[in-house]
DNA sequence: CGAACGTTTGACGGGAATCAAGATAGGTGG
DNA sequence: CCACCTATCTTGATTCCCGTCAAACGTTCG
């Protein structure tokens, strides 16, 4: 391994600096004050994969942390015989990590082609230290991922398959607002076989339900990645969302 | 109401001082230096109540955490038309009410007559200040609670009836050995309809494959919330466990 | 053009939910 | 102490939805 400056292995690797992050503001480190963006910058290690690259697996040690750039992750849990359960996808600004016991329960794998922010936990740990805010802000992803899994448990357990798929674009809708709050257009980077795994159906199950709330007039679907949401209300109350 | 010492209104409830607390070595409690424990001590405030009884509601306000002294509770997420989730039963020691922007996401109930101990979070987030460590251990329960949900999602995603009724009463085998290592039989405090609740099912193929468990031998069931378990292997083999 | 992959659609069957009836246990009052 | 009532659990019969198996369709890429 060459080692040249920090500054252009950044440049090698397409590394965007800290300060112009895209998705600094929406993540963790927008919790740093701007001043001191160099103490993250140097921590840093910028990552990018192409689709269906692994970036850890269940049971693996806990070294490091990440910040999603750019793209989509899937995370999931295995059965012995190769059954999937897909607990969450991570979008562009989304935090990875967290593990009981320093090793990580589930895996991860880049969706699409994906840009990661690497951090070395026990680094990130010292960074802490000084500034406490991160801390608490990392506690705060912690409890709302941990609201998302409840969510997600009553769709698992009690959802029919139109709720539980009208609740997944519900959600993405909403993300996508987030954005841009006009707008009624969602783009589904997965396979289907990535969303059945997510919702705990079939992919064939998966297929029936859009073609049925398609032909109910709920969603249009220009092509099978890509769905425009003509009458939100419709799907939510489909969702059964209260 | 009447205002004695705290000495005698701890009396009055039938509360048990910090420093004698069963739990305290398991639980957060733990983390704190047995010389601070007034410091909880302050803090505390008991709680006794009957099977049934609501502690918080999804929506509530998160003023409070507990501790569990004694008792099981449930924690649930209800869908509009009245279905409900069961998303995670406490034990002795167990720690009750993370919540996300301050709002409990879930609700809480007694499932047997329950002894708590409650702590304002306000008050709590000054000893932290003092305590680092007890954040620190409050975090690493967060985190554990993450893994715990991602396995059940697992689980209501992805597994049989006969597998989610054997990993329950594995992961229950598990508990009570923690206590007593050579023990074969669990204690089920809840009803059949909180098993199916917790694990996606109906109240009937609860009891179906409970009988069907019993038939094969896997399991006694001296009655219908005492198991006993002949041959852990088996149940293992069941639960689909790696 | 054809191979490979992902998606959709069709036919079918199994298994869990639903509907319904008993069995068991616990509690109350006579 | 027992009859009665209620709640919980178990068991049985039936239904129907989703999973399975299979094939067709469409898109991409070599």
């Amino acid at each position: 391994m060459s080692r040249g400056s920090p500054c252009a292995a950044a440049r090698r690797s397409g590394a965007v600096a800290c300060l112009q992050c895209e998705v600094r503001e929406i993540s963790l480190c927008g919790e740093l004050p701007e001043n001191d963006l160099s103490e993250l910058q140097s921590l840093v290690r910028h990552k990018e994969m192409q689709p269906g690259t692994p970036i850890f697996e269940e049971g693996d040690e806990a070294r490091y942390v990440y910040n999603v750039s750019s793209g989509t992750i899937r995370l999931y849990k295995l059965l012995p015989n190769g059954r999937r359960q897909i607990t969450g996808f991570l979008y562009p600004g989304d935090f990875l990590g967290l593990a009981a016991r320093d090793i990580y329960s589930y895996g991860a794998e880049a969706v699409t082609e994906l840009r990661l922010c690497q951090f070395g936990v026990r680094e990130l740990e010292g960074l802490f230290e000084r500034f406490p805010a991160m801390r608490a802000r990392l506690f705060a992803i912690a409890k709302d991922e941990l609201a998302a899994a409840q969510d997600q448990m009553l769709l698992l357990g009690r959802k029919t398959p139109i709720e539980k798929v009208s609740s997944f674009l519900l959600r993405r809708l909403k993300d996508a607002r987030r954005f841009d709050p006009e707008s009624d257009r969602i783009f589904l980077p997965m396979s289907r076989n990535d969303i059945a795994d997510y919702l705990g159906l079939t992919i064939e199950t998966v297929s029936r339900t859009f073609t049925r709330l398609k032909n109910d007039g709920v969603i249009n679907l220009p092509d099978s990645h890509n769905v425009r949401i003509p009458d939100d209300e419709k799907l939510s109350e489909l969702a059964e969302e209260s």
